[in-house]
DNA sequence: GAATTTTACGAAAACGGTTTCGTGTTGATA
DNA sequence: TATCAACACGAAACCGTTTTCGTAAAATTC
């Protein structure tokens, strides 16, 4: 087992101090010829690594980035952190990945751990929990100590940092009126409590009903608690209202809805169309494919990455934080008619 | 800003010495419980945290572990992500995640960055561009430095480290008896190139036929590149070969190719049946839902993550090797008869 | 009251690097 | 030949901890 070698092995070896093996390997002009040949090639010989630790540690820099998510099974989430770590890795940094679990606690513990000097700034999306809470004290004691942070999709404006989300009220108000286009006036909606994200989207829902002249029915909006499959209350749904279209807050639901229309004898999308939040895999191969509103999650999270990186590598910049808001695309698919 | 307090700081600000804050945060008996107090109180009100990164290099552990996985987006790694972090975070551990993108270079390059002191262990599974190499230097190099590997699901011979995996082969063995019993004789077989796990499930498969007495016909197998979905392929094999049930190496070959039997004009599960490998989302909302073997991700996960920590804090335990072969289960759903 | 033991703390080394500054040798210049 | 700059290198500080060891002063013992 040879154990990683360090400055201090090659110097003794080699019989010259610490700082000339040190110098020599940066190819300083203040080493001799000579002498760099022969460190040099010592050190390639036993394949030498400078120690990334005391590199942090000096340089008070550590090239990790910490994320913070609320979940990871989940596809967006997922291709966010594929976006993330491709555009973190180019730039030479790496991803911590912490998962929140939706839960307050684990977001506050994870946060901390990760804020005594393992990580040059966060990415972070909020947990359910801390959402339903309002309590961001956690976040703003990490950024009051001056560390750099990206918030993305589940934001708040309790928190003075940069963020990158989609616009969810834009985005559902442009497939609600889709949906109208097409001849559609009995539009429900499925969404959740308690998550910006699907606020957002309902707002965008009665906007676009509003704006095309539908009048405004409850009944035909479902409230589901955060993902969970309610199968008797979607059941229920669909068995006492009838509509001709649906918009669902995320892929599950629509998904589960499609099944029980379908179980009833409904054909979609000439008796029931559909769109679903976040385009992933089960949408793509849905049967019927679901149309869904793509977030992009990979530019989101490259995007988020190098906003970060930029703060971290510009020292003291002005204290100016930008909000980016990314298009999102209606995917059309079978669940809808063109 | 208030930047991070450090013990220089509360040793200058209380007129003491570095050692002595130290040690009152220790509670060491050696300092006056008068010392103590004070010191203690200067600390809580400055909320002071030691920095990790100093921790680490004192200690010659990080607390970190490095997880270098093929492609996060992939409900499967998904699920082990989860798992590694879920245990690892109960141990005081953070995971450092890398994505070889099936890219042999890169899982080079992020074994490299990781190894030199980020990180104090590795969980891995191969990507295929190196299992189609068989190059194994890079993760020798590492083992060889003393620092602890285990592999997960697509793992190698060629290393010798800790591994937890499923029996790929027997598992595939007990799809096809499965399909066998249940009285199909036509079964075919979609899998992919270059894959350890691939290859063994095509071994389950062809074992499966032979002792069930089938005679082994080639054109009931169609080999894809690796998880590209080449449609037309499908749709060609669908059109030429006929049959009666269908095992696949993974869940996407298996929705796409119900599909196209559902296109067709066939039933499933009368005419055709189908089982694909590694119960994921898309599995579970196929319609219809998809009967497939499951891999506990999460659990294979966790015991990665135990196996690995316990060998880190064991020091210098004896150079033994265990190989966790953990049992998938076949979960049948509206794709196959009961 | 002298000798010894505690008590309570500080100095310094160590972890593995980087970097500033000082200095003994050269070789060139006047 | 005396002076001086250039060269090539080493000592030491520093990043933030932990920990061993040394030591004044106080307390105890005889």
């Amino acid at each position: 087992m040879r154990r990683k070698i360090t400055l201090k092995h090659i110097a003794r070896e080699l019989g010259v101090s610490i700082s000339t093996v040190s110098k020599a390997l940066k190819n300083s002009e203040e080493i001799s010829r000579d002498t760099k040949d022969r460190i040099q090639a010592f050190a390639k010989l036993y394949n030498y690594k400078p120690n990334n630790i005391a590199i942090s540690l000096k340089n008070k820099r550590t090239k990790n980035i910490g994320v913070i998510i609320p979940n990871i099974v989940h596809h967006f989430f997922t291709t966010v952190i594929r976006g993330v770590e491709k555009y973190a890795n180019e730039r030479g940094y790496n991803v911590i990945v912490c998962l929140s679990d939706e839960s307050f606690d684990k977001e506050v513990i994870n946060m901390e751990m990760l804020a005594n000097g393992s990580i040059d700034g966060f990415i972070m999306s909020l947990s359910t929990e801390t959402q339903a809470k309002n309590d961001y004290n956690h976040i703003k004691e990490v950024t009051s100590q001056g560390i750099p942070l990206v918030m993305f999709d589940r934001v708040t404006d309790e928190v003075e940092c940069d963020k990158v989300i989609i616009d969810d009220k834009v985005s559902a108000y442009k497939a609600v009126k889709k949906l109208i286009d097409s001849g559609r006036r009995n539009i429900a909606l499925i969404n959740t409590e308690n998550l910006s994200v699907s606020n957002a989207r309902t707002e965008g829902y009665y906007q676009a009903l509003q704006d095309g002249g539908i009048p405004i029915n409850k009944d035909l909006v479902l409230t589901l608690p955060f993902e969970s499959i309610d199968e008797a209350a979607i059941q229920h749904f669909f068995d006492t209202v009838s509509m001709d279209a649906v918009l669902c807050v995320n892929e599950i639901f629509a998904i589960y809805g499609m099944r029980v229309v379908q179980k009833k004898g409904l054909k979609i999308p000439e008796d029931v169309s559909f769109i679903g939040f976040t385009d992933g895999p089960l949408s793509k191969y849905a049967n019927p494919s679901l149309s869904a509103v793509a977030q992009h999650g990979e530019s989101m999270g490259a995007i988020a990455a190098q906003m970060l990186i930029d703060k971290v590598e510009n020292e003291e910049e002005e204290e100016v934080y930008r909000t980016e808001i990314l298009d999102s695309t209606l995917i059309e698919r079978e669940s809808t008619v063109n």
